[in-house]
Parts: C-alpha cells; sequence; structure tokens
DNA sequence: ACACAAACTGCAACCGATTGCAGACTCAAC
DNA sequence: GTTGAGTCTGCAATCGGTTGCAGTTTGTGT
C-alpha cells in the first residue's frame, strides 16, 4: 500500500497537519521541520491522493476529455494537445470516447462530472440547450462547438472555406461539390454556410451532396454522387471522407487531380502520406486543446467570469496546405 | 453544486446509510424505501462520488492507460477498446501519454497510481526491474510486454514474422531487409528474433537495417538504408514506418511491389488507404484493450492471484493481410 | 396481550487529505 | 522574572461516501 501523509508525518515526528503545510505552504513550517518532512516524503515516496484533496478544497487537479472518437486523428491530436496543457499544470486528465454516439454523450458528462473539475467537451452533438443544462453543475468548455454563452474554441470555419474556395477557382474551377459531415455537426453547419458565402462572392456554383459519416467510408459513400454533380473539384468535410473520396475515385478510374480536384479540412498527419498528397485546410489541433485547457482552468478560477457576462471563446485560424490533389480545372 | 448523498437522503427522508445501501446492496432495504431513494435519486441526478467511494473501499473504479503516443492509430485503437470495456464494467480510464520519453514512464505512473485501482502499461521502455518497482505498490498490467512475471497481453510476434516471411519467401524473395522500431522496445526484439528464425527456417537472407522512430518520419528515414541493402523486400516494423519507406520510395522513382515488396505490421486504418495498399500482419488491437482490461480487473478482484504463482498472461495472434505492396520478386 | 425473532434503519467511526483556530514555545524588552 | 509579540505546530472539523453495530419496527406464535 502507498504511503499515507500520517506514514509521512509519523516518520518524520510531527503532526499531519505539518506534513500538509510543509508541502503547500513551505513559509509557514521551520526550516528544520521541513528539511524533516522532506526526507521522510523522499523515503516514502509520498504523493498526496488528489481525490482525498478534491473532497475538501473542491478541485481534484483532474479534468475530464470527451471525444466523439478517439480513433480518428483529429482528435487524437486534440487530445495529445489537451494531455500535454494538462499536464503542464499538473493536472490529470479522464478521456472518455463516444463511438459519435450522441446519446452516450450527457451519460458520460454526467458520469464523469462527480470526479473532475470540469469537462472538455469536443465536437458535441448535443442540442445548444442540454449543454447549457450540463453547464449548470459543470464547467464545461467546448470545442468545434458554440452553444449559449458557453466558453470555448473553435475555428473560423469560413475563413478556411474561403481559403479553398478561392484556391480552387483560382485554378479555373466553377462548380465545387460539398461533402457534409454529420447533420447535426455545428463544424459541418459553419463549413456550409462559409462554402455558400465563398461561392457566392466568387461566382463559383456550390453542389452540396449531403450528409456522410465523418470517415473514410464515408468518403467511400460520398464519391459517386460527387462526381454525377458534374462538378470539378470537391470540398470535403474533413480528410478522412477525402481520403476515401480518393480511394473510391482511383478505383473508378477518375484522375486526381487531373479530372476532379479534392480539398479536405484538418490537415491530420495521413493526409501527406495519401496519394496524391491530400490539399487541405489545417487546423492547428493541439493548439486547440492546449487553448482549451487554459480557458478551463481560468473558469475554474473563477467561475463567475463564465457564468456571468465576460465569457471567454478562442477562435482559430486554418491555413491551406495546397498539395497534389488539386489542379487547374480540366478544359470540357 | 452536484446532489450528495445527504441531499438524497434528504429528499427520501432517509439517512445517508440507506441511501447507500439502496444502491449498492438492494436486498438490505425495504422495497417502499429503495423506491422513494430511488425516486430522489432519479430527482436529483445524484451520481455517487467515486473519489469519495475509493478512499473507504480501496476500490475507486478508476484505471489507469499509459501509452507511449496517442497519435498512433495503433494507441489510438488500443485505447478505444480499453475504453469500451472499461465502461462496459462501469470503470473510468485515465489516458496519459509519454510522447514516447521513456524518462516520464515511471512518473506518470506514480502520479497516476494514487488515484486509479491499477494501471494498464501499453509498450514501456522501462526495465524489467523498473517495472517490477512499480508493481510493487500498483497493480499493473503490462501490453506489448513482459517483465518478469508480471500479467500481460502480447501478440506473438515470431508467429506474424514466420507469416510475413513465408509470404515473400513464396513470391521469390530471397533477401528480406528488417527496419527496426526503437532498439529498447521489446516487441522490436521479438520481431527481429522471429524474423531471423523464420528467414532461417526458410532460407531467406535477413538484412537488418538498424533501429529507427515508429513513425512515417522513421519509415522516411530508412527508405535509402533498406534499398542499399539490395533486398527485394522489406519487413517495417509498424505500418507508420511502412508508409514512410512507401513514399520515400516512390519520391525516388523505386517501383512497390515492381522493384521491392514491403510489408508492415499492425495494420491500422491508414494502411489500406495507402498507395499501394500495404500487405501487413494485422493484430487485433482493441481486442488487446479488452484483455488488458479484463486482466486488470481480474488482479484487482484477486490480488494474490498476480502476487503469486498463477500469473495471468494472454497471447494475440496477428494475421497476415495481402493487399497491393507484395508481389514477386524482381527478376534479376 | 406478550415474548421473540427477523427485517430494517440509523448512529458513528473511518478513509486521506486540508485548514481555522488556539495552544505552546522562543525570544527580547522592561 | 514577567509580559508580550511573533512563530510554529497540533487539534479537531470537514469533504462524500461506506459499513459494523446497535436500536427500532414489524410480524408471528402462543
Amino acid at each position: 500500500m502507498a504511503a499515507t501523509i500520517r506514514d509521512v508525518a509519523r516518520l518524520a515526528g510531527v503532526s499531519p497537519s505539518t506534513v500538509s503545510r510543509a508541502q503547500s505552504l513551505p513559509g509557514m513550517v521551520n526550516a528544520a521541520t521541513r528539511a524533516r518532512v522532506a526526507a521522510a516524503v523522499e523515503q516514502l515516496g509520498y504523493e498526496p491522493n488528489r481525490a482525498a484533496r478534491g473532497l475538501i478544497t473542491g478541485r481534484t487537479g483532474t479534468i475530464g476529455l470527451v471525444v466523439p472518437d478517439l480513433a480518428n486523428p483529429f482528435f487524437a491530436s486534440l487530445t495529445k494537445g489537451v494531455q500535454a496543457r494538462a499536464r503542464h499544470h499538473d493536472v490529470a486528465v479522464f478521456v472518455a470516447d463516444t463511438d459519435e454516439d450522441p446519446a452516450a454523450e450527457a451519460g458520460l458528462v454526467r458520469a464523469l462530472s462527480k470526479q473532475v473539475d470540469g469537462v472538455v467537451l469536443c465536437s458535441p452533438r448535443a442540442s445548444d440547450a442540454e449543454l447549457e443544462a450540463i453547464a449548470q453543475d459543470t464547467a464545461v468548455v467546448l470545442v468545434n462547438r458554440t452553444a449559449g454563452g458557453l466558453p470555448g474554441v473553435t475555428y473560423d470555419n469560413e475563413d478556411g472555406m474561403r481559403q479553398a474556395v478561392a484556391h480552387l477557382v483560382a485554378l479555373g474551377h466553377r462548380r465545387v461539390a460539398w461533402v457534409g459531415g454529420p447533420a447535426t455537426s455545428w463544424s459541418t453547419q459553419h463549413r456550409g454556410v462559409g462554402l455558400r458565402a465563398a461561392a457566392e462572392a466568387l461566382q463559383a456554383e456550390l453542389a452540396p451532396v449531403g450528409n456522410f459519416a465523418p470517415t473514410y467510408e464515408g468518403g467511400m459513400a460520398a464519391a459517386d454522387q460527387v462526381v454525377a454533380t458534374g462538378a470539378t473539384a470537391v470540398v470535403a468535410y474533413n480528410d478522412l471522407v477525402a481520403i476515401g473520396l480518393l480511394a473510391r475515385l482511383h478505383s473508378r478510374g477518375i484522375s486526381v487531380p487531373g479530372d476532379l480536384s479534392v480539398v479536405g479540412v484538418d490537415d491530420i498527419a495521413m493526409s501527406r502520406m495519401a496519394r496524391p498528397a491530400l490539399t487541405t485546410v489545417r487546423l492547428p489541433k493541439q493548439e486547440a486543446g492546449r487553448i482549451a485547457v487554459e480557458l478551463l482552468l481560468a473558469v475554474l478560477d473563477d467561475p463567475d467570469a463564465a457564468q456571468g457576462q465576460r465569457l471567454k471563446h478562442g477562435e482559430l485560424h486554418g491555413e491551406l496546405i495546397v498539395r497534389d490533389s488539386t489542379g487547374p480545372a480540366p478544359q470540357k
């Protein structure tokens, strides 16, 4: 069994209170005593039990992270960012994966909320009302989503889409297909809006082909519909979908970018390994994770800031990375 | 603030003890009382605080998971397996990522150990002695590694490598290069042993090119050395490395599988998306995660089983998935 | 109506920490 | 030698649960 504060106290010949203070308020205890305590701590390899501390202080030094799918590299990177930042603040992270199941979301947050100080919720599918209800009794920071006045970090999807469309239009494309992700996804909606706005501004035509799973399979499923639109370029919800498109287009003998240009979103590691390497809007994923942690810790330090008017919100910008999957529009 | 057991007790008009028992030992409390408690629980959305329970029972219902790199799809899948199984047992999971830093390992486990019942350690780089020391005061289950008599789950690397070599030899390859992963990696060692044994048995020649980072970059870095060996086929430490090889070989104008056949290990999602699609030894990743959880829970239920003689250990088998990156050896 | 067992329920102690408060000690000044 | 201020340290309460033990009901047999 691991050492408790009492074991340390006994060994150092002081009371548990003194041990506790020696750790957290060193100035308050005599240097000689402090040294004895430090020696005992060292000898026993003592680490305070955060759970117990949490009961008293209300701060467990633990946060939760809820993501739709850890196998999606986008969320894996984001998780790494959260991890890294959390460790930097000496905070532990609970990770939960909803498996893209909206129903599991609320339950997971509820289950988590008791054991953590707050939760980072990524790309939640729940309604605004549900999210605000959750935020009633748990500190919440959203990622890839806005809801009510909840603090969060998002990407400027409109701007990213504008970059993508501008790139395609410059290459001579006039008709651009759009493969959306889950219909309830905030990102899908905002990317759709951004695309429509950009298409209008740049006098291109947008051809949405509907909503698909945000996966490789989703892209495979969407490919033929994309071809049927007669578009010369396509923007996919994310890179996974774009790579699925690439695969299906390849097997149908459609050349990329010769016949069709493909643009993704995210810039996951896989994208530069794709053949052809994928042109995509790079989103700073780890950065988003880091900011989410900072936001959450800030909210925890001053809950009123979040409840009141000055809500915190970070917005990150994507950057178009041009690779080999986009090229001049074919001459008809 | 979330509801506590006292709130529920007050609302139901009973004592906290009764609420506690109504939850855990339903048979011990009157049906009518139990119903009142259940209603109160429902109304308040009460969930017991695991941390507090853990102080008494010694079981927090939480386990830790330590992986080298969450951005590596292999570990992402494994994590999903752990998650899923843990949720099934109503156990929460702390995930920590060491960023492939062996020094961080022990520290993370130490930090985790106070807040969890046990830890699943994936592909640890620490020495056997260090691992056994850790296991002294924390229940540990290893994945991709054996050490002392610690319980764990591993893959039969020898058999997987045998399948790969047999496949290559059948295609006429006689000289096979081997790109190893981190030198301290248990998997690297066992795959190396398996390859040597298989090569000897099948009268092929093995050309090891050294140790590389288990990443896409590692593969890029190894490619030219592989070519220099004059081998007609190469087995890579994992799929990430294999895909890195593919990329560098492509840019050097070396045809796969025309000039060189490439085999990976893991079968991550990316592998079937690679061009050419990667032949690889598929390892059941989520399965490993699930088994690790079962093992850990079994150890927790009966610690002596692990300390004593009947140590638990799971071994999984890989399966060669033949895709397009392997073909007949070129005629010289 | 009374005794007695069985079935419930509540009291109080406990887990491992933190922290307000008060007591003990040191030391200097009068 | 007392007094007073200033440090340091320990006592005890507390957090949210769990559980051994004892007390209260309830129901049954006579």
